[in-house]
DNA sequence: TATTGTTATACTCTATAACTATA
DNA sequence: TATAGTTATAGAGTATAACAATA
């Protein structure tokens, strides 16, 4: 048995760690969804919407990793409470923009308020930590 | 307009930063499921599942948030496969333990050599920020 | 011809409630 | 009585294929 051979690198490590806290956030993910009355899917969904700026279905798909028809039933779900809106683009009559409405991007924004929250492993990091946390990270995805 | 209450701490930027970097992990799970021929669900619960270790099935249905009453549909399309077995427990004639078949470990650990993959982005990043990251999120998790 | 979105279809996921077997 | 798991049921998620409307 080579025990060498199953010794992670630094950075394998800290992808186990990271795989680690990320499913953790499984429950609340499904916490959050019931407290608005969405599904996970439907919450994923009106995550990647843009209060700002409609986004067309085609585009919600990809962002989604899914197919188009699947989110023709989100959209449906989401449409029948209020929440989005589709709208016709103007310059190709094909596409349907989706606009969020006032109750959605109210339910949004309590959404992302609990999404957004720090996990307390990571909160209770000293703030040397939590500032070196986050140079690396935005040298490795900013 | 006060830009200060929308200014992020540290440990804020890092987390959001760490939400895009598990988000854009999604097509890879979902086509690594696929690939072994899973539903991602299923890909989680043989995910959750321990090889040396029987695992009740009550245990499973914690492990993955859910009802146990899915949990025994999940677990059907698993055996289905040959993928796990059920086998009754000794003390207790009530649970169903979980064991992984032969066949059942190799989709696993071909699962798993995907999932464990370390996200370019990170391999990328220098030796020292490599060995920073670990030892940051040990603090934090380990 | 190609693209956007929907519909029809089939199968899976999921929770709730009621049930069986065991403790 | 309580717990582990299943079944019945209903609704939602999902992809594929076929389709309509538009480009």
């Amino acid at each position: 048995m080579d025990s060498a051979a199953e010794t992670q690198t630094p950075i394998q490590e800290a992808w186990a760690l990271l795989g680690r806290l990320f499913w953790d956030m499984r429950p609340r993910m499904i916490r959050v969804a019931a407290d608005v009355g969405l599904t996970p899917p439907q919450l994923f969904a009106l995550r990647m919407l843009d209060p700002d700026e409609p986004v067309p279905m085609r585009a919600l798909a990809a962002a989604l990793s899914c197919d188009s028809s699947n989110v023709t039933g989100l959209v449906d779900g989401l449409e029948a409470q209020g929440l989005v809106e589709r709208r016709e683009a103007e310059h190709d009559r094909r596409i349907r923009l989706l606009v969020v409405t006032p109750r959605g991007n109210d339910v949004r924004e309590r959404m992302l308020a609990v999404v957004q929250q720090v996990p307390e492993a990571l909160q209770e990091l000293g703030a040397d930590d939590q500032r070196a946390l986050r140079d690396i990270l935005q040298r490795a995805l900013g």
